[in-house]
This record gives structure tokens, C-alpha cells and sequence, in this order.
RNA sequence: GGUUCCGUAGCUCAGCUGGAUAGAGCAACAGCCUUCUAAGCUGUGGGUCUUGGGUUCGAAUCCCAACGGAAUCACCA
């Protein structure tokens, strides 16, 4: 059992053996002992003092005294205000550190096959321009939510929805195909997201520059709105613009020609993708397209109307009436029956149900469309999901630039590859400065500092609460020092050190001592360790990585201060040393567990 | 205007199932490399936790209101 819950239990039983009132251990509050006062555990009696009918100090001192006179692990208690500060006597934390070494996969659970299976959605690209700065939040964050579920024991299907079709493509290869040259990956040396996503800019530089030669000459006299009608026009007469509407309805039509470009400038773009989610480290178990499920939308929704659930209007689109449920009514196919967002997102649900018995559904989109899964929400659910109700959509922030978003006429958007390369070049040159490089051959030195610089820019994103909307200011460079991802991966690389160390004196760290003197801040490490689990299954409740982030470079300021107050391989006190080995060891574990949910890997040294 | 989210140190962020004197990092200043890796450690300065009410023995945390910011409310995706 958990210390804190014997605890918390053991004073119910003295609030009843010394005041005669039955209380829930629920009501007890342990918490830690705040450092500047002696103890491990504090229990708040504040709650008591109706029952006991006495002052805080004098409550606290006669429930200290009973928990001190019945309970093996107490081993001494203090008083201050209404604050019972508990010792933990040293054998309990020597058998707790004893437990936690001997569990190689510590905090982590095992799924099993009646484990509820948690489906989980993230990345989700188009396929005409290279992925950014905001999918990088995206991915990190739905890579580590899978790690995360997955150690709380769950069966977890990590899927994308690739969105392939529609008209931002077929502008990209409407540019290709007239101002290309038959330009591909290989005879530019270019990745084929970024060629394609060229042409994408290609497309909109003529565009807008057409759109400007077809408005009416007496443009800048207009106002305003007069402006805004005449700017819409013009685009809709734009003939590139025609032409991608062409291209786009040949394609729906399965058009061979159209088709063929598709097909090849897609795979381009993936085997671009392919290379930049192997660099961040993400994978998927399932993908699926929307050129496959955007039918299956359209199909479901026939269903809804035929059993009443939506309603037609007159000129024959479909809606769904939503007031019920507090909201407006909603479309969900086009008066000319083509699909919107929502019907292929319906489409792509009854796929992944129909491959799965999913029990929970996990959609990482950013919370600028909270709106449109409240509505799925609802429509799954009318529609008979069994998850649909409780859907969670994981709504995380936008990434923003300190001039404020991400915009790709201004040319501000970061790009994912550029940025990896610009992480793993800084965190080259700070090594080279700090000297760290030297004796190292240059396959260790590639491979430490592309750990070392994505462990920067993943610990940069995944720290911060995925809620709220971040900032990244490109010209101050993501730091290495403080409680940054390089901290934590130096820590450990330390620790490692001193494991490399003890194992060449033939030190074995593989039993913890019995009867070994353990320190105040070697019990707080050892209490520290034992809350991982907890911090791993709370990541799960809240969805939400960062508490494994923060808790991470808590556990290891921490040590670093240990690190520095004791020396551990000039100890002469064997039982000493080898207590704290085993500690170290330790702390390195779970870093190393806990840092892995995030994708973070850790260095052996650095 | 409706809905949702956010407002904590100069900056970036923790803390939020109510508990002790609100914590880190960055930036500034002062120390520490004969000691297991100085990407580190120690210290100093820096706060009306947006504001005003309410609940409570106790509020950054819960409730209400105001102010400020973001997103969204498309026959776009």
C-alpha cells in the first residue's frame, strides 16, 4: 500500500479511538512535507477540530502521538499551527527504494486483452504544403498521449486522417503541371513536400497577381464593401482558378490523367512526411485518406435523414437541427450534394469503427475547431457511436510567434525540418563550445546531438500546459540550460556515468540494504520516485503530457543538488555508497521512463 | 452579440481535488571547477496571483460580476 494511504487510513483509526467520530480516509488530506520543516508526510487537522473540540496544536499533538504509539512506520511527529508533520522511519523508505529497483518497468501497466481499447487521432496533414511549426505541437503531443495511455494500460491504435483530395491540391498540381518543367524530388534534390508545397505558393503568387489585373480600374475609388464584391469576383473569374475547379471535378469523375498526377505528386509528398515523422519520432498504426472515406460520409448522412435524425431544405441540402442541444443547426451536405468537413469526418468515424471495437475515441486538434466536435460529438452520437458521446477531443493551443500567429504570405511560418535541423546545429555548437566533443568519434557525435537537439525542441513543447497557447520566438533560439530537455538528458547522462563507474570497481547496485542510514533528502527522492506512477496515471486523466515534463526536471533539480552535496563513489561507507547507487540508479530509471513517454530519448553521455 | 478557453515576477512557464512564508527557468548581480561531467550548484534582488464581490477557520485555487486577450459561430478544410 501507498504511504500516504496508510497513513491517511491510520487516522481515521485515531480520530475514532480518541474522539469516538467515524471519517472517510477520503477526508484526510496527506500531503508532502514542505521543506523547511522536519517530516515527511503532513496531515491538515484542521477538519478535526470539530470532533475533537480542542485547539489545532493540541489536536495535531494527540493524533501525532497515537499514529506514533500504533503505527510501525511512524517513527517521530512535530507540530506547527494546525499542521501534523510525520517522520517515516528509515526501514520503510529503504524497503519502498527496494521495490522500486526491482521493478524494471516502474509506473508503467500492461494492457491486456480485455483492456479498453483507446483510439487516438493526431497529425492529420493536407498534402500540398510541408508540415510547420503548429503540426510539430500536433504530433509531439499525440505521440506522447499514446505513450501515455498506453502505460496506463491501455490497447492503443495511433491513426491519422490524411487529408489528400480537394482543391488546395489540385492547385499545386495545376502549378506544377504549367510552370514545372517536370520538376521531381530527384532531379531538384528537394523533399517532396517542400516541392510540392512550392508550387502551392507558386499557384497562389499568379493567382493573386491575376486577381489583381482583372479588377476594375477604378479599384482604390471604391469603399470597402464595394472593394470586397469586386475582389470576389474577380477571383471567381480568375481563369487559374477555373482551372482548378476543372481539375478537381475531373478528379471526382476518376479522370485516368488527373488521377496518374495525383497519385504520383502524393507520393512525393509522403515519402516527405515519411521522413520528417521518423526524425520526430512519431509512427502510426493505421492511416487513413480522404479520398476513401469522404463517400462513406455522404452515405451515413442518407442514413440519418432516412431515420428522421436530419432534414432536408428546399433546394435539397441536408442539415442537422441542433437547438436542442443549445447550438445552431448545422449542414451536412451542399445543396449540389457534395460533402463538407463535417460529413467526411462522419465518414472517416464509421470506417475506424467498422476496423476497431473502439471503446474511447481521442481527436488531437488544435482548439480552433472546439466547435466542430461538440457538433460531431452529437451527430456520432445520434448516429449510434457508442463512443460518440464521449468523444474527447484533446484541444491544444496554438503556437504563436511574438508578433502573433504564423502567417504564410508574411513568410513567418517555422517549418518542422528546418526547425529540427536549426535544433540539432545550435545543440552542435554549445556542445563544441562546452568542449564536450572531444574523444568522441562523429557517429557518436551525430547521433548524441540530434538526441540532444530534439530533446530540446520536444521538452520546449510538451512542458507547457497543451491548453494553453504558446509562444516560440525563433530568434532566441530554444535554450539548453535550466529546466529545459538537455538538463534532464544531462542528468542522466551523469548518472549513467556514475553506473559505468561503479560497474568497472565491480560494484553491483542490484540490492538495497537493510539497515543502511538514509537522509532526509535521500527519503525525499526516494518519495519523489514513489509519486511517478501516480504522475503517469494523472497525465492520463487530464490528458495533458506536460505534468510528466515538469515533474521530470523536478526530479532531476533534485538530484543535481544531491549530486553536489554528496559524493557518491568516495564514500566510504560501503552500505552507504551502495544505498545510494541503487538510488541513482533509480532516479535514472525513471527519467529515463518518464522522459521515454514524452519521445524523448536519453543520452548515455553528452 | 452567443459559445469556449486564457489572464501568476521584466520575459517564458509551474502551482488550481481549497491549507503553512505563491515556486522554477531566462535575464541582472555575487560566489563555487585538485571533489562521481560547471549544459551544474549556492546566494541576492524582483509579486495588489487582472479587478471587485461572495463561500470558508483558511482562496492564486471554488462561485458570481467586470475588464483585457484568443478561438469559433461558412454551401472553407
Amino acid at each position: 500500500m501507498k504511504i500516504e494511504s496508510l497513513i491517511a487510513r491510520m487516522t481515521v483509526d485515531a480520530v475514532m479511538a480518541l474522539y469516538g467520530q467515524n471519517i472517510e480516509a477520503g477526508q484526510v488530506q496527506v500531503q508532502k512535507t514542505k521543506k523547511e520543516f522536519e517530516g515527511n508526510l503532513t496531515v491538515v487537522v484542521f477538519p478535526f477540530l470539530k470532533m475533537s473540540h480542542k485547539g489545532p496544536e493540541q489536536t495535531a499533538e494527540e493524533i501525532g502521538q497515537w499514529l506514533q504509539d500504533n503505527v510501525e512506520a511512524v517513527s517521530s511527529f512535530n507540530v506547527i499551527k494546525g499542521f501534523l508533520n510525520i517522520v517515516i522511519s528509515d526501514s520503510v523508505w529503504l524497503e519502498m527504494l527496494s521495490q522500486i529497483n526491482a521493478d524494471a518497468d516502474f509506473g508503467m501497466k500492461k494492457a491486456t486483452e480485455e483492456s479498453p481499447l483507446v483510439m487516438i487521432e493526431y497529425s492529420s496533414p493536407n498534402t500540398n504544403k510541408p508540415l510547420h511549426l503548429g503540426h510539430v505541437r500536433n504530433n509531439l503531443l499525440g505521440g506522447a498521449l499514446a505513450n501515455i495511455m498506453t502505460a496506463n494500460g491501455f490497447r492503443v491504435v495511433k491513426t491519422n486522417i490524411v487529408n489528400d483530395r480537394g482543391i488546395h491540391i489540385c492547385k499545386s498540381m495545376l502549378a506544377w503541371l504549367k510552370w514545372g518543367n517536370g520538376a521531381t524530388p530527384e532531379s531538384t534534390g528537394k523533399k517532396g513536400d517542400h516541392l510540392i508545397g512550392d508550387y502551392y505558393v507558386e499557384f497562389d503568387k499568379h493567382f493573386r497577381a491575376e486577381v489583381k489585373s482583372l479588377l476594375p480600374a477604378d479599384y482604390d475609388q471604391l469603399d470597402e464593401k464595394a472593394q470586397e464584391e469586386a475582389k470576389s469576383k474577380a477571383e471567381k473569374e480568375s481563369p487559374l482558378m477555373q482551372e482548378a475547379h476543372d481539375m478537381l471535378v475531373k478528379w471526382e469523375a476518376g479522370d485516368s490523367e488527373v488521377r496518374a498526377l495525383w497519385e504520383k505528386m502524393n507520393s512525393w509528398v509522403y515519402a516527405g512526411f515519411d521522413e520528417t515523422y521518423r526524425r520526430l519520432g512519431v509512427s502510426f498504426d493505421k492511416i487513413y485518406y480522404e479520398s476513401q472515406t469522404y463517400l462513406e460520409g455522404k452515405s451515413k448522412v442518407m442514413e440519418g435523414l432516412e431515420k428522421g435524425l436530419f432534414f432536408r431544405k428546399e433546394d435539397g441540402s441536408v442539415w442537422a437541427d441542433l437547438t436542442e442541444n443549445g447550438l445552431d443547426q448545422k449542414l451536412l451536405l451542399r445543396s449540389d450534394g457534395t460533402s463538407v468537413y463535417m460529413t467526411q469526418d462522419i465518414g472517416t468515424a464509421k470506417l475506424r469503427f467498422q476496423d476497431f471495437p473502439i471503446d474511447r475515441m481521442i481527436y488531437v486538434v488544435g482548439n480552433e475547431q472546439n466547435y466542430h466536435f461538440q457538433v460531431l460529438s452529437i451527430l456520432l452520437d445520434r448516429l449510434g457511436f457508442k463512443w460518440g458521446k464521449d468523444l474527447v477531443h484533446f484541444s491544444y493551443g496554438m503556437v504563436e510567434l511574438p508578433e502573433g500567429k504564423m502567417k504564410s504570405r508574411e513568410g513567418t511560418v517555422v517549418d518542422a525540418d528546418d526547425l529540427m535541423d536549426e535544433m540539432i546545429e545550435t545543440a552542435r555548437q554549445t556542445s563544441a563550445e562546452l568542449g564536450k566533443l572531444d574523444g568522441m568519434s562523429d557517429e557518436e557525435v551525430d547521433e548524441i546531438m540530434r538526441i540532444v537537439g530534439m530533446g530540446a525542441l520536444k521538452y520546449f513543447i510538451l512542458k507547457v500546459d497543451a491548453r494553453k497557447n504558446m509562444t516560440f520566438n525563433p530568434k532566441e533560439s530554444i535554450d539548453f540550460n535550466g529546466n529545459t530537455g538537455p538538463f534532464i538528458q544531462y542528468t542522466y547522462a551523469r548518472i549513467r556515468s556514475i553506473m559505468r563507474k561503479a560497474d568497472a570497481e565491480g560494484l553491483k547496485c542490484s540490492e538495497v540494504p537493510s539497515m543502511a542510514a538514509i537522509s532526509e533528502k535521500e527519503t525525499g527522492l526516494v518519495q519523489m520516485l514513489n509519486s511517478f506512477p501516480d504522475v503517469v496515471s494523472q497525465a492520463a486523466v487530464d490528458y495533458n503530457p506536460s505534468v510528466i515534463a515538469n515533474y521530470c526536471y523536478d526530479l532531476a533539480k533534485e538530484f543535481n543538488q544531491f549530486y553536489h552535496d554528496f559524493s557518491i563513489m568516495h564514500e566510504p561507507d560501503l552500505t552507504l555508497k551502495s544505498m545510494r547507487l541503487v538510488l541513482a540508479s533509480c532516479v535514472g530509471k525513471v527519467l529515463r521512463n518518464g522522459m521515454g513517454l514524452l519521445g524523448i530519448e536519453m543520452p548515455e553521455r553528452m
